[in-house]
DNA sequence: TATTGTTATACTCTATAACTATA
DNA sequence: TATAGTTATAGAGTATAACAATA
């Protein structure tokens, strides 16, 4: 418990639905450009979703990581995501005074907190979950049930090519 | 002709490979969180192919839509890709200080600056294109010419609620 | 000496407000 | 007075380096 949240970094305040940042048509039909606008205005949404609980999305991430690996050491989980250590610290800071996750430092190596989720942390997880799902479901809204499972297809297997 | 540059944002030198921020397998299934991978690695796979030319991707959006509307105000073109006009105004001194566009007072009212591409800037933009699309070939080497179709499809979809 | 978590620092990006010159 | 462009400033996000405790 260290320090004060402020979460502004999203100022729209709708319920969920999105805020207009302008989509020129020429650019329109390049892909990436695309794609950086639709990751983003989906990601503000879920932002914007979660603001009330005081998490942003990259916690959701800590906390879906945590649930499936169990305890692990800051700098591990860290790992796992790609945030560094010192960035962790903040995190963690934040989802221990929400009461979502504990330190506990290790028996085995008293340099290292072993991080583990409260029950608090799961029962809010499922929360978030239940978010980001209608978050999910809205940007995909215009695409039918089949379209929706062609484009995740697709997305994974350009996420697969990223591993090599 | 205003300030130098930095442009050290992304910092890999790889050719135009692909750098490794682990992808979790969990978060794998999460589509929002595909997405933000997926377009975050190939912006920044754009912006070090664009590197050596000291523009970033910005910077080619703006003279895209330049080439298509023409000579524009600096607030105008802001408008149009969602910059305000403060920010455009470094924007601009860049791509002024590179050669591709110029500033001209506008006759009819002497506050604005009309904002045209010169020749070496549309000589530039086809290279950079060129960049775009070897970079957006890479990113969609693991799927077939019909699946990128497809893709590009669906998420043309997505982007076209937003309008709404 | 090396490593975990921590703190401090610096740098980018973005948004806002203040300033100028025109209108 | 209002607006286009400019400048200055402040905030969030992120990466690096230095530090304390422990190995």
């Amino acid at each position: 418990m260290r320090q004060k949240r402020s979460s502004h970094q999203y100022h729209s305040h709708h319920a969920i639905l999105i805020e207009g940042t302008p989509v020129h048509p020429v650019l329109k039909s390049y892909f990436g450009y695309c794609l950086h606008k639709i990751s983003s205005k989906m990601r503000s949404a879920f932002a914007v979703a979660l603001e009330e609980h005081n998490v942003m999305p990259h916690h959701y991430g800590i906390l879906i990581v945590l649930r499936e690996s169990g305890s692990l050491s800051q700098q591990e989980l860290g790992l796992q995501i790609g945030i560094d250590k010192a960035s962790m610290v903040k995190i963690i800071d934040d989802l221990e005074a929400l009461g979502f996750v504990s330190r506990k430092v290790s028996g085995a190596d008293r340099r290292v907190n072993l991080i583990r989720m409260t029950s608090k942390g799961l029962r809010s997880l499922d929360k978030f979950s239940e978010i980001r799902q209608s978050v999910e479901n809205e940007f995909m809204a215009p695409l039918s049930v089949e379209e929706r499972k062609t484009l995740k297809n697709l997305m994974g297997k350009l996420l697969l090519q990223q591993e090599a």
